[in-house]
Parts: C-alpha cells; sequence; structure tokens
DNA sequence: ACGATTGCTGAATCGGCTG
DNA sequence: ACAGCCGATTCAGCAATCG
C-alpha cells in the first residue's frame, strides 16, 4: 500500500534527529517558515574540498589546487548564497540566524545576509580567554571569532531575552563582546583514538548563552552543519527542540551519543528573568472601579511641584489639561513621553507611593485567579 | 616661461598637508605607489529611522550627517570600491591598509578588500570600555568596532613591529582584540558652541597602536577620511609623514589647528625594541598609548636624583641604559632588581606621583570593560 | 581643599498593541 | 495598513556643583 502526501499537507517536523547528507538538500526537505532560529557554523576555508554547489544545487566538481583566488571567493560565494537562500526559507517570519566565522569568511557571510534580505541585529565578538599564538610573530594573535545575527527580516519581531541576558552579565546589560574559553578538556570530545572528534567544536558556554537570549523553551532550533551536536547538546539541556544536518557518518555517530547523555535541565531552571513588557497590561481606569484610589482624590510628582486628580473614568485633571496618567505627566514635565506608572504618586499616612504599586497587586491578583 | 612636467617625473608628495575636495579625485592626483600605510574612517551608512531617547527622555545625538547617507547598500558597495581601488594604486607594492567599521558596513568593506585584491591579515576588534547603552534594551549593547588589517597583495613584505606591541602588551604577544576608551574629555575637540567638532572622532590610543604597530618612522601614511586629523596628529608625534584628505572646509580647520599644537617626540623615544627579552609582565606601554604618559617625558626616581625618558613602546631610556621600567630602575641603583611602578614618578603641577597611579587607573576601567 | 552628588553624553540600523 | 497611544528602557567617564 502507498501513502500519497498531499501537496498542501502539512510536514512534521523531524524534530530532535540528526538528518544525514547535504545541508542543502536537507534543508529543501523541511517544510518552509518551520523553524524559530538557524545556528551555523560553515566552513571557514577558503580552499573548498567539492562539498559545494552551485546556486542551481549542482555539485562543485572536486579541489584544484591551480584555481585562482577569483575563482575560489566566487565559488565559496555561491555556496554561502545557496544555503543562505535555503536557509531563510525554512525560517518562521520573525525567526532568526546566527553565523559564525573568522576573518577569512565572515565578510563573505554578512554581505550574503545583507544582500539576501536579512536584517542584521549585532555582530557579536567571541573573546577566547585563551586562544592558540601566532607562533611565528608575524601577525596579531587570531584571539577572537565573530559571530552574526540576523532576523529573517527588517521589521521582524526577533526574540530577545533582555532580562535573562542582564542577569547572565552581572545585572548589567549584555555587551556585543563576550569573553569564552575554547573548548578544551572534559568538554572536548574524543574519538576512539584519544584524538579530538572534531576540529572546530564550539563551547557550550557559546550556545548557552546564543539560545537562552535568543530564543524561548520549546522554540525549534536548526544547526545546519551540526558537526558533533553542540547546538543539539545545548538545546536539549535548555528544553529547546532542535534539528542538526550533518554529511559525515563519524560526526553524526559522535553526535548522537553525545546528545543522548545529556539531561534536560529542571523546568524551574529554565526559567528566565522577563522584563514588565512581557506582563499582563492593566489599565489605570481598574484601580478606580477598584476602589484602590477615589475620584477626586490627589496625586503628585516625586518632587511634590505637580499634582492631578483622579476622575471616574481613569483619566487625570490637572491645572490645564487632562487625560491618561501618561500624557498628563508627559505634559507637565515637557517631556515627549512620561510613565505615568511610576511618576504619579499616592498618600497613604504621610507615606508616599508610586501607583505603580497598586497594578503590581492587581497583577498578583490575576496571576493567583 | 613654462614648467613642462615629465610624464614619468617624480610627482612630489604632498607631504603633511591636507588635501581639500573628494578623496577618490585627490587620490587620483597623487602617484602610484607613494604611500607605505593607508588608515581609512569612511562612512558607516548607519541609515538610522526616527529618533531615538534614553529612558530620562533626553535625545540621543545621533550620526545623521549628509555624508553618511547613502541611498542603497548598492550605492554604498559602488562607493566603497571606487575609493579602496584609488587606494591600492597609491599603495606601495608592500604597502598596507588599515579599514574600521560597525556592522552596518564592515561586511561591505571586507568582501570588497577581497575582492580588490587585497589580502586580510587581522580584523581587529576595538572594544570600548565606555560604549553608549543600548537605551530599549532591544539588542545588545554595540559594544566593539571592527578593524580590518590588510596588504596591497598576498606575499606583500607589510611591516609589523611585533616586539614594540609585545612591548605594549605586558610582555605577551598582542592579541586582535583590543580595549580601549571611546574619545572624551579633554581629547573630544569642540567647536566654537563647546559642540563636538566631528560626530566621530576616533581616540588618539587607536592610531598609536596602529601607526606604532605597522609602520616604520619615516613612513607615509594617508588617511582619505581626514576629519579632525586624528590620524594626522597622532602620525606627527610618532615622527611619521602624513597626508590627509578631507571635503568638509570646517574639519580641515579644526585639523589644521590641532596639529599645529602637536609636538613630536623625541627621536629616542620613536626607536622601539627590536630584539627579543624576556620582559617582566608590565602594562606600562598602555599608559604611553593612552596619552596618560608622552613619549618623551621625564620620570623621576623618588629622591630626584635618577631620571629616565619615555618611549613611544614603553620602555624608558637613561644615560646609559635602556630597558623596562624596573631593568632601569635597578641599573641606576645598582640594585639586583627593583620595583619600577613605585620607584618611578611623574610630575603634575609641582607634585611628584608613582606611575603606579596610572596604573591602577587602567586596572579600574579593565575591570569596567 | 576634597569627597560626594548631580548632570551630561557617546557611529544606534533601539516597540507593540488596539481599533 | 495606519494612526494613536500606552509605557518600557541606560553604562561609564567626565565635568561642574555642592557641602
Amino acid at each position: 500500500m502507498t501513502t500519497i502526501k498531499d501537496a498542501g499537507a502539512p510536514v512534521a517536523l523531524p524534530l530532535d534527529t540528526i538528518l544525514a547528507g547535504d545541508c542543502i538538500e536537507a534543508m529543501q526537505g523541511l517544510p518552509a517558515a518551520s523553524v524559530d532560529l538557524i545556528f551555523a557554523d560553515p566552513p571557514y576555508n577558503l580552499q573548498l574540498k567539492g562539498e559545494l554547489h552551485r546556486p542551481d544545487n549542482s555539485r562543485v566538481d572536486a579541489v584544484d589546487d591551480d584555481w585562482d583566488r577569483f575563482d575560489s571567493l566566487k565559488t565559496y560565494d555561491a555556496f554561502t548564497r545557496a544555503w543562505l537562500t535555503e536557509a531563510r526559507r525554512v525560517l518562521k517570519p520573525d525567526g532568526a540566524i546566527w553565523v559564525i566565522g573568522s576573518y577569512h569568511n565572515v565578510f563573505r557571510l554578512g554581505a550574503a545576509l545583507q544582500d539576501l534580505g536579512y536584517w542584521l541585529l549585532n555582530d557579536v565578538v567571541w573573546r577566547k580567554s585563551n586562544p592558540m599564538p601566532n607562533f611565528r610573530g608575524k601577525r596579531f594573535t587570531n584571539a577572537h571569532e565573530t559571530l552574526i545575527w540576523a532576523s529573517r527580516s527588517e521589521g521582524a519581531k526577533y526574540t530577545f531575552n533582555y532580562e535573562a541576558l542582564k542577569a547572565l552579565n552581572e545585572g548589567v546589560q549584555m555587551r556585543s563582546d563576550w569573553t569564552i574559553p575554547i573548548c578544551t578538556g572534559h568538554e572536548r570530545l574524543k574519538d576512539d583514538n584519544g584524538d579530538k572528534a572534531h576540529p572546530t567544536q564550539k563551547p557550550e558556554a557559546l550556545l548557552h548563552r546564543v539560545l537562552v537570549g535568543t530564543t524561548k523553551p520549546g522554540d525549534v532550533v536548526l544547526d545546519p552543519f551540526f558537526g558533533t551536536g553542540t547546538t543539539g547538546a545545548v538545546a536539549k539541556m535548555l528544553g529547546r527542540s532542535w534539528i542538526g544536518i550533518e554529511r559525515d557518518a563519524g560526526y553524526r555517530k559522535v553526535a548522537e551519543a553525545r546528545i543522548s547523555r545529556v539531561r534536560k535541565f529542571d523546568r524551574e531552571a529554565l526559567e528566565v528573568s522577563t522584563s514588565k513588557r512581557a506582563e499582563p497590561r492593566v489599565a489605570f481606569g481598574v484601580l478606580v472601579e477598584r476602589g484602590l484610589l477615589r475620584p477626586g482624590e490627589e496625586l503628585w510628582s516625586l518632587s511634590g511641584r505637580h499634582k492631578a486628580k483622579v476622575r471616574a473614568d481613569g483619566t487625570l485633571i490637572a491645572d490645564d489639561v487632562k487625560g491618561s496618567i501618561h500624557q498628563v505627566g508627559a505634559h507637565l514635565e515637557g517631556a515627549p513621553s512620561c510613565n505615568g506608572w511610576t511618576y504619579w504618586h499616592f498618600r497613604r499616612e504621610g507615606q508616599i507611593v508610586p501607583i505603580d504599586y497598586f497594578r503590581q497587586q492587581i497583577r498578583a491578583e490575576m496571576q493567583a485567579g
């Protein structure tokens, strides 16, 4: 019996699995707009070894060392644009991508992203605390790599867990330079001979920051150059779904074993700080409705210089202006905008308290109820 | 009488002057293969949309100058490739170029350099110890800019003063990430109204490291986007010849006045280390790089009996000895060893202060960064 | 005089929901 | 689609003022 798949039927995503094969072909088998985030660590070298494809997906013939640099760069660009095009198709409209590279290839990557319609959000520098020295003393120690973070399109509502990242960074907002050691020691995967299993294994700390910062629990993360599966391992720990693509059977095997050993963190551990923006919205009028503030009661700015009267409909009236708590505050301060919740205060027993106190009380009730 | 210039005759270089006009046309007037180093800080093409306010409602004074506006990426690329082509013609065969940019434009710059036949040597990250925060909490703090260092061609014998850079960096080889504060305070040039004279003035410490590291005394340094002349000012201090190109008459005037105030450092101060030596790990060179101590400035022992002169690479020279602050101190005291940080003092307004004062200052900054 | 406090500013691609 | 409006959001360094 043959199962015929409807052309329009939703295709199930191969979640939490490693797809074997070329990344462009494998991505072609995935449905459009199905992935929340892509993390890609493509080949850095310019002397491509034949795994490359032209824009029409025909295979590039075997390596020819006599190729001049122009042809080589051109070939690399064609490969880059081919897989980035497929990646963009697979991304959800509000999805985003991270790519990582060194100065050999990162300018090709960045230019291609811009040309294909991605919107650059930041470039991020991975500062290696323990880089390999420059042995010949002919250049600067190559002590960093560059990541580019881009949304699928300009205006996309990409995920950015601002408060979580700020918490990771001792309470100040996360900068575009991250100091992280290279992957060594126990974390570095070894093959049966005790040699490193993969030449460019990325540290889990790097993926941790990427995934905590720019995905939500349950999001689908795709890594088209999976290697030994750092992306999958960290995604599993963090309660994200993942899809890996890898051509090399040896790497797939190592990745499979590695990820099976990983245990997901507790749900509590995965809860990250959220911003006020994510909390439910409360109208000022509700405070009046519930009798927390009485119509006719006076509110004061912190300095006590300005005051306004509460009206029954949840607007304020001051000497020469009426409107929302925000509008009246902005007008009195001559400011372009004003957060009325923190600007206005009420008095109780000699104390002066911001009205946000009541909002928090209401939010707590909403949570409980 | 008319002087007829032979087509093949050497054309005199307009050394230590600012050329007025468009950088492409001005470079066309320079002879081929005449310049040792180019430092270029081209427009970044920021493409800002609306206004931005800080949380305290103050307005951010953004870069909205006409010279930073381009119709499209295509227009920007055409401009970039035009000036980089002319720059390459003007460079000596063993010459090199530095370009600086942010994620908005640096991928266009890097890709263009590669396409035009330059050979990338390093990308270098300028980590700002005091960047402007991301006020809306929507992205990572944009805390760095990227410099690309490239030779005119593959195989060129570019200048790289390995030992001088190592001396500047506590005796370990210089990495590809440089932590330097943005240009503020007295170094920041102001116009007659007290406003910043140029929106994107670069810190002298950045140019100090570039020129000490990749030029020789007497080299010709060209800056096709001269602005207020940081490149010229530092080149003059360091005994390099310079040529600036600038379209804006206001900037030229500021640069002219600035550079005329600069004094060249002593010749002795400009001799940098060329031989290998086992140096103790001292950060003294950073004090020089950041302008806390001037090359040529005299340091004194507490008693005032001994003195020595500061050199640009962070070594000292006294009557009959040169070396690190520790070595010179030990020699003058006839002692087996000496802590140069507490031995040497500088004078400010009649006060005599140990140089360790500045080290503590730098350490505080590094902590912050 | 000197430490503490307040104020200003820097190459920035810096909303999101509702009607 | 678009307008209107709510309402969230900052770090380091320097200078001027205050006590």
